[in-house]
RNA sequence: GGUCGGGUAGCUCAGUUGGAUAGAGCAACAGCCUUCUAAGCUGUGGGUCAAGGGUUCGAAUCCCUUCCUGAUCACCA
């Protein structure tokens, strides 16, 4: 039982002792009380004036003076307006943090076998360009999501599902067949992903001047972009690679295997992982196996002529195409192949998908699809929704050049963090080794704490100049502290200070101290509340406010300076629950920690 | 036009099922290192919470209207 239920169920019987009525137990709000007032939980006492018929000060000061007597947890309280602010014995704190430092991973709820079973989707890019900015959102919020459903006792299975086929790939292909003099990644020395990315950025400026070319010739644009033969012979080739030409195929999977190898490297740097890849060039057959499944059961129609669609209005949506007249498989049907593969593959409770806002429409309309074809929790699939990255001149356009790369962004981070390292001169006598992991460490703790501290609907911007930074609230301003703390402890260490498993609850502790037990002992309700909401950002604002809080504390108070052994042991204590909080927290954003920075 | 988001300090963002004087960081200014890591701490200035109305003891938060903004409404993926 927490404290907030303990007092909950003292108040319900004050008030009844007090005026004779039952309230519901939905009435009482408790409240960690601000900072600025005395007291640990505060009671709202607004709600129960029409049964004491009295002025909010007399009532909070009835209950305030009942519940000092009933309650031996509330050592005193204070009254302000309607507010009734309750000091928790400082015997309760102590045992609490007792029980933090006994538990082996506090707030964590390890999944066991009859966990429900999460399947995440996330990173889905496609293999004709490198993974950019968008992209990085992408992966760090899905990776995160990953981490925090575990971290709430379910089993969740990662994966990704890579749109290897299609006109975009064939550009790509296209491109390097005529201008790249049979180029490799070994040849010349480029990461796969970019090499391809590379031809595909080449496709189309030289498409853009064959349309120039072409409506300088008087031609009407719209056609001159049909009439290309850059274009047309691209859709030649799509349909080769339908058809499994040899050749096409063979060079298709060479260019792919390219992007794959480089992709592999930027996820490892981002430190994300999948537990299963799919391909939507092995699962798109199967949804046309199972729209026309579904159009012999009745749930799709066919049109004269011949295409398959999904008639919505039932559900205030419209009419979605599903095949096209020749039998060929549009975005919605790949989605549905991909949904059954991974239905017979696994036994899955939930599906979510972390895919961007632009695609809001999309998957309602999959959400209803996938019920109507009868999968269980096609209804209840969940589409993480998040905003666009935008720069301070506007969107990002791959085709146009305006995108920050991902892996450039990553190689910006950390050399900054080293540049940061070098100018505080903190890394003098470590080894170069070191110099790199601590620089890689919080070089991608700003990056990943910048996008996952803000709320993933919101469109964000990114400033490449200005947006990372390394003080305030920020990645490295959290690793810092927990360097700190790691400090102490192992100056208390050499000191032989030898810590008690177990400390006296007499201590007489300052209120300072006991709301940062209190904070620290948040973080398991912080877990459930980022799990139930899928909101990495509640983690990240919970550690953010816990180590400012902390930093507080430090300043105030000496640890391994103070003579009291009892009360050196318990800040000493306090510091390294501090200190495993920060650790389990940003953990459940993908960031690590650094022994010393 | 329909549907779904967003609008909080100069900038980037928090703001719990409606609760106290709306908070941080950055930027600006002023302090604090012979003392546990100053990537820190303290202070000053900065707000019509887009606007108006409603519900409520109480609204940034809930409801209605309006304005601004983004996404989407493809036989593209």
């Amino acid at each position: 039982m927490t404290i907030e239920e303990k007092i909950t169920q003292s108040v319900l019987s004050a008030i009844n002792k007090l005026y004779g009525q039952q309230v519901p137990e939905g009435q009482i709000q408790l409240q960690s009380t601000k900072k600025e007032f005395e007291g640990d939980l505060t009671l709202v006492v607004f709600p129960f004036l029409k049964i004491s018929k009295k002025s909010p000060e007399e009532t909070a000061n009835d209950l305030g003076t009942e519940l000092l007597k009933s309650e031996p947890l509330i050592s005193k309280f204070n009254v302000i307006k309607g507010f009734l602010n309750f000091s928790i014995a400082h015997s309760y704190w102590i045992e609490l943090l007792n029980s933090i430092i006994s538990s082996e991973n506090y707030g964590i709820t390890p999944a066991t076998d009859s966990s429900p079973l999460v399947m995440l989707e996330y990173s889905s890019p496609n293999t004709n360009k490198p993974l950019h900015l968008g992209h990085v959102r992408n992966n760090l919020l899905g990776y995160s999501l990953c981490l925090i459903l575990e971290a709430n006792g379910n089993r969740v299975v990662k994966t990704n599902i890579v749109n290897d086929r299609g006109i975009h790939i064939c550009k790509s292909m296209l491109a390097w067949k005529k201008f790249g003099n049979g180029e490799t990644p070994e040849s010349s020395g480029k990461k796969g992903d970019h090499l391809v990315g590379d031809y595909y950025v080449r496709f189309d400026q030289e498409y853009k001047a064959q349309i120039k070319a072409l409506t300088g010739n008087g031609m009407s644009e719209e056609e001159a972009k049909k009439q290309a033969p850059l274009m047309q012979e691209a859709q030649e080739m799509l349909l080769k690679w339908e058809k499994n030409d040899p050749e096409t195929v063979e060079l298709w999977k060479m260019m792919n295997s390219w992007v794959y190898k480089g992709f592999d490297e930027t996820y490892k740097r981002m430190g994300v992982s999948f537990d299963k890849i799919y391909y939507e060039s092995q699962t798109y057959l199967d949804g046309k196996e199972k729209v026309v499944e579904g159009l012999n059961k009745g749930v799709f129609y066919k049109r004269e002529d011949g295409s398959v669609w999904a008639d919505l209005t039932s559900d205030g949506l419209d009419e979605k195409l599903l095949l096209r007249a020749d039998g060929t498989s549009v975005y919605m049907t790949q989605d549905i192949g991909t949904a059954k593969q991974r239905f017979d593959e696994y036994p899955i409770d939930k599906m979510i998908y972390v895919v961007g806002n632009e695609q809001n429409y999309h998957f309602q309309v999959l959400a209803i699809l996938l019920d109507r074809l009868g999968f269980s929790w096609g209804k209840g699939l969940v589409h993480f929704s998040y905003g666009m990255v935008e720069l301070p001149e506007g969107k990002m356009k791959s085709r146009e050049g305006t995108v920050v790369d991902a892996d450039d962004l990553i190689d910006e981070m950390i050399v900054t963090a080293r540049e940061t390292s070098e100018e505080l001169g903190k890394l003098d006598g470590l080894s170069e080794e070191e110099i790199a992991n601590i620089a890689r460490t919080t070089g991608m703790g700003a990056l990943k704490y910048f996008i996952l501290k803000v709320d993933p609907r919101k469109n964000m911007t990114f400033n490449p100049k200005e947006s990372i930074d390394f003080n305030g609230n920020t990645g490295p301003f959290i690793q810092y502290t927990y360097a700190r703390i790691r400090s102490v402890l192992r100056k208390a260490a050499e000191m032989q200070i030898e810590l008690p498993a177990k400390l006296p609850n007499d201590l007489q502790i300052s209120e300072k101290e006991s709301n940062l037990i209190q904070s620290v002992a948040g973080f398991a309700n912080v877990v459930k509340e980022a799990g139930e909401q899928y909101s990495p950002a509640l983690i990240a604002n919970y550690i953010y406010d816990l180590v400012k809080e902390y930093n507080q504390f430090y300043h105030d108070f000496s640890i391994l300076k103070e003579e009291n052994e009892q009360l050196r042991a318990f800040r000493l204590l306090l510091s390294e629950s501090v200190s495993k909080v920060i650790k389990n927290g940003v953990g459940l954003l993908g960031i690590d920690v650094p022994e010393r920075m």
